[in-house]
DNA sequence: TTCGTTGCAAAAGCTTTGCAAATAT
DNA sequence: ATATTTGCAAAGCTTTTGCAACGAA
């Protein structure tokens, strides 16, 4: 099966509430998609302006909300109080391992342990929609 | 083995520090130790009130940063944007499941999925510090 | 008496919003 | 031509900070 791809998703998304795929929209999610990393809203908006200086802060805030809101993007607080983003359309789900001295984020998935939060919430009769799991500490770098 | 009590921890930390325990802050610690929900400042300060309806904000702000920095608060994330307190000292780690329905949290504990935290983390030579893990999603009460 | 603390108001961050000009269809 | 979108600036929030008055030791 085929998956549809991102850009298309944003197009129908567009389309269905009668919004415009502008100039500006194009370059955020031009370079939010080549990000490989999660960046937080300061990090695109300078991205974004490399392409084009004169799009506002303001346009990207309203453009990831889009992305959010079509399913593109998710909205991670990796850091104290910094929001950041991540590309979530086709990829596995996965959790972060944070080192907090020198802020890279590692991904990581374990089969079980999404077992186990599955089995932990149908005991609550909870029906999950979705988690987040976050393991701050110090990566291997910078322990030497 | 005894367990010292939370205003002892609290005078040792003040002291040590050349801080005074003054009556805002008893108030305050008192306020925060009585409640057994996850508390956001606002909630905090509204009960605080009750008790002494001038003391200001800021010192619930500033209060509630030095029992973080004691060990004896800890900040969470659970709702969008919204940052709140649970106690911590003397209590076992546990996650959270939350209902975004009815904004309800509840606590539970895994051991498992503990154990496979500490396997990840050593299988990518990190030191875990702390970790976070939330589900979201309905829960009993809501599906009915 | 001394020096940390308080409440208030102002400032600082981050995010959203109102608006006239610009732009997509 | 028409309705959406933009950049800018202003406004909204939450949190921190400067300061003179206050209070604990």
């Amino acid at each position: 099966m085929k998956q549809i791809p991102e850009s298309k998703i944003l197009e129908d998304f567009l389309a269905e509430k009668n919004m415009r795929l502008t100039y500006p929209r194009k370059v955020i999610v031009q370079v939010f998609l080549q990000s490989m990393s999660h960046l937080d809203i300061e990090e695109l908006h300078e991205r974004v302006r490399k392409v084009d200086k004169d799009i506002g802060l303001a346009t990207v805030y309203r453009t990831m909300n889009l992305l959010v809101e079509c399913g593109l993007a998710q909205e991670n607080v990796l850091f104290q109080d910094k929001k950041c983003f991540e590309r979530v359309y086709g990829r596995d789900h996965h959790d972060h391992l944070v080192c907090t001295r020198c802020r890279t984020v590692k991904e990581f998935h374990h089969p079980m342990i999404e077992r186990f939060q599955e089995k932990t919430a149908k005991k609550h009769e909870f029906s999950i929609v979705s988690h987040r799991m976050t393991l701050f500490g110090i990566c291997r770098d910078c322990k030497e």
